[in-house]
DNA sequence: CGTTTACGTCAGCCATATTGACATATTAGG
DNA sequence: CCTAATATGTCAATATGGCTGACGTAAACG
């Protein structure tokens, strides 16, 4: 799955047939609702980007050129796992339009490395403030306690030869962010 | 964002600046994992689906049919939020490919109601199972009433002005598959 | 009998991703 | 110093999955 709505859906289903919701059965409940949740997550910045003729693809690379200033393009398509012809359209886009800025490498001179704007920087706060918005309002909902709970569990969710990559790419952005998202 | 990896990541990112991490500021880590989270969810489906040439969107069809045979093609449209054109194609392939079989609605003869066939509720389970075996781990993972506990966080994320049409639709579901999932 | 409903379909457009080939600048190594 | 490898960019073609608008057909409804 991935995108879905619902909303009014005056839909009368029909409603045949027994069992299932057992002890070992499929877990339908937690596969919608992830499914849900992930779509009011990124509807929220979505609408923002559709505002300005962006998409997911351009707040993917705000997102992680503001975590992570003066990184190489090369770390991005290995962040993204995208191809460069296609990242190449979107970074165009996003430096035409002032949000992104490409710097020669200090060291080495082939590099371009990624620097938000000030514009740039404007726009992924924005992104950033309207997600977590979201969530700080659903773990108040669940109570104390709960965003521990929480990125424990997305952490459990995450492919396990994965989290090690993923911690540490948080970890890395945390550290090196305490002048930063000002 | 939308679908990032990680991986190994030889990224060697840069660290500048200072602050942030604070008590009120952007909660970096959960929107990243939820990133993350949601696209090893979804990858494990989008490989078996690649096998056989279908897409997500093939995904979205058999899963809702499965949950709701005899469905109306009105009501797909309306849970999908996508327009009957785009269902069209997938719709095709499903029935062309003998996972999806629609039957005139004995009342009105104008519906045609949509079913899965023998072959698409294999498949269907098949990806059910895929998603709710990561579930399952992530959760064991968690400890004693995590999964409780991972159900309201998930409701609490979705729109609360959405939250009652999905809660209904699950609970619908859950109700009428009392036969299925077999 | 005429209107509305449920569905399908043709035609064209857009965003995002892909592969493959090739160009350019720069660094690194023998 | 010259060659090879690296970092990046770009051209062209293709696929998927959305979209809008227009139109057609069958069946139900009033």
């Amino acid at each position: 799955m991935a995108d879905v709505n619902v909303s009014t859906a005056s839909t009368r289903l029909p409603g045949p047939e027994s069992d299932r919701s057992g002890a070992g059965g499929p877990v339908f409940d937690l596969i919608e609702l992830l499914f849900f949740a992930y779509r009011d997550f990124i509807g929220d910045a979505d609408e923002l980007l559709a505002g300005i003729g962006f998409g997911r693809a351009h707040h993917r690379v705000l997102h992680f050129v503001n975590r992570h200033p003066g990184m190489r393009v090369a770390d991005l398509l290995e962040i993204l796992k995208i191809t460069k012809q296609s990242l190449g359209r979107v970074l165009r886009e996003l430096v035409e339009d002032g949000y992104v800025v490409q710097k020669a490498g200090p060291a080495d001179r082939r590099q371009r490395l990624l620097y938000l704007t000030s514009k740039g920087e404007a726009l992924a706060r924005d992104l950033a403030a309207l997600q977590t918005r979201r969530f700080v309002r659903a773990l108040a909902e669940c109570g104390p306690g709960a965003r521990a709970a929480a990125r424990r569990f997305l952490v459990a969710m995450i492919d396990p030869q994965a989290r090690e990559g993923v911690e540490r790419l948080i970890a890395r952005a945390d550290h090196a962010g305490r002048n930063r998202t000002r």
